[in-house]
DNA sequence: TATTAGATGATAATATTTTCACAAACTTTG
DNA sequence: CAAAGTTTGTGAAAATATTATCATCTAATA
């Protein structure tokens, strides 16, 4: 279970994890690469490999068992218990963060959210509680929650990260555009929409038709 | 202008030119490539190969003009104009990105809005028209926009898509799991949130300290 | 049971991206 | 103006990641 593998295939393994979800509820029993591939839009040779790194988890000449799979991806993906992550910052972002489901088919689900206006602190929104961010250490510490998604301005969010990092913090899931300093035992996930949406249209224009 | 530059450097590239607006503001006039590499969490030597390919923009035993870097990166990442993007879904999220500024230091603009319900429908949401999704293609069209953001349900937003690019649409920020199958002159960025998150959590389980 | 079509797993070949390391070029200073 | 100190730009090497190929192996069928 320990085995080291490529970043680029452990990008892609929830992805893989979701649409196996999604054939084992249609109580699809068997998948060959070259329809995964089709499926996820990755080349089946790139599946083959990904998926051989973990043994050999499908038969010559038929294909891979979904529900073999399922369950592999279940255990390598922490999907067999619920992670608690916290919330901090809860504006527009943060707001509809909140409203959406991550539960629904990913054991991860937001179980404290943090603000600094008085009118949120200690109410609850979407049925988590909302704690005062002044506390955000005590609290990540107390309630052991190891992952943190900051939707707040890029001004304040390297304080309130180090913070987090005090309070246990391990992965920071961040969603403005400061890059952040971390110890190297945290792992930053960077979501920037800004930065996604320029390297877009860069994209349309530079590398039209390919 | 029309050097091809890796897509990892392409990808890139808002993050600097982001970097060097907010140098701009606070009135810096040089940097040099280490300094920038601290801000930016990017190895030096990457920064200055990424910036090479553009030509020798900077000075040796000096560092570079920001000025003279963003007026480059400007015209490079289209800042110089306003490019208009539709917003397809009204949801939770979607009210969180026509809320969100992207306009502030982007020169994008969420120019048209898109939903099923009636109640939104022809009602002008933070400053945007919100028109019939029936319409899509059509006022695609009409209003010359190439770029769509989805954030639909995913059992939807394939055929939402094809009538997308069916108006003219050239770039797709897809924020549904479902991967899209585009003509391939149509390019896709996906942002599935479950999937960064999913991801975050693999790798601190499974690359603890490094 | 023998045969064949189909599909993986493993390996090899490419391609891409990052990093190293240093000469060349520039700035600054005395 | 010369020497000392910086910093770029880049060739070469290393690290990552993707794609292609093919020798098996399985399932199905006659």
């Amino acid at each position: 279970m320990d085995i080291k593998i490529p970043r680029a295939t452990a990008k892609r393994l929830p992805m893989y994890y979701r649409y196996l979800s999604g054939l084992h509820d249609a109580k699809i029993k068997r998948i060959s690469s070259s329809t995964f591939a089709e499926a996820v839009q990755v080349d089946s040779a790139t599946i083959r490999r990904d998926l051989s790194y973990f043994g050999a988890l499908g038969k010559r000449g038929y294909g891979y068992e979904v529900d073999n799979l399922l369950d592999f991806f279940k255990k390598i993906l922490n999907q067999d218990h619920l992670t608690n992550v916290a919330l901090v910052g809860l504006g527009n972002l943060g707001q509809a963060l909140l409203h959406f489901n991550f539960h629904k088919d990913s054991n991860v689900r937001i179980s404290a959210a943090f603000d600094i206006h008085d009118d949120m602190i200690n109410t609850v929104q979407s049925g988590v509680p909302v704690y005062d961010v002044k506390d955000l250490q005590e609290q990540l510490r107390d309630q052991q929650i190891e992952v943190v998604i900051f939707t707040v301005p890029a001004t304040v969010v390297q304080d309130l990260c180090d913070e987090a990092v005090m309070g246990g913090a391990k992965g920071i899931m961040n969603f403005t555009s400061k890059r952040l300093s971390v110890p190297k035992n945290v792992r930053v996930q960077n979501v920037d929409l800004t930065n996604e949406l320029q390297t877009l249209i860069y994209f349309i224009e530079h590398y039209e038709g390919e």
